[in-house]
DNA sequence: TTCATTGCAAAGGGTTTGCAGGGCG
DNA sequence: CGCCCTGCAAACCCTTTGCAATGAA
């Protein structure tokens, strides 16, 4: 666990934001400003193998980073482009009656509308 | 609807595989050899905004071409590579109340052991 | 000391863009 | 005739790699 690790962790964690790895480099900059990219990285991939952060995919297909590897949903909204965490029950067994697998984890993806941008079409 | 864009289709929904952008090129151009790259590109996204396709992510966040935009599931298989496509009952009404939103649509990924690569370890 | 990790710069791969030429309405 | 689509090549990310220097155990 270097500095810079520790850092990115962070970053990562220090906000609701998914962020993507240039986000990222830019926010640890901040708080060491001798970074550099291949060690953002570095420990990205490290830290999503040690399944201590999980890496998703944006609406465009760009990687974005999530502070923890539990298994919960996500709700891209439409209208603010924010990406939402929601807790999600336990979705294994049925999962594994579905896709006739054994399910290591899985990641539920949902494209809509948040509270706040419905309230504002109001 | 092109020529072009007719055989970029047909080469999507010739086979059970969820093929790369280069993949869909490089086999559009054995039907019609002098297609171009930009052309396939523009297409795919031509044909995902009209949802007629549907983007997803590898796992390793590429992008792959969807036969259908109709969700269902996918499942990565972490022994084989392959991925599988498996229907799932319409969630919208649940994950409407877990995440608190106005559903488009969602997908639905999961990582795990296929039943043949399950059936190799036994 | 030892070995993994860092920083840098350059390379790599996938995707997009600008523009001229063509095809279809 | 006009316009959208194509093909080509160059440009553009984002990410990875090679290697010498650094720092943690």
């Amino acid at each position: 666990m270097t500095r810079q690790r520790a850092i990115i962790l962070e970053v990562i964690r220090s906000d609701m934001c998914h962020h993507t790895a240039e986000e990222i480099f830019d926010l640890a900059k901040e708080k060491l400003p001798g970074i550099s990219r291949a060690t953002v990285y570095n420990n990205l991939k490290a830290l999503e193998e040690e399944q201590i952060i999980r890496r998703i995919n944006g609406e465009d297909g760009s990687a974005r980073y999530d502070r923890s590897y539990i298994p919960h949903g996500h709700l891209f909204c439409i209208g603010c482009r924010r990406i939402y965490d929601f807790d999600i029950p336990d979705f294994t067994s049925t999962l594994c009656k579905y896709s006739d697998a054994v399910i290591d984890s899985y990641e539920l993806s949902v494209r809509g509308i948040c509270q706040e941008c419905k309230s504002k079409l109001d």
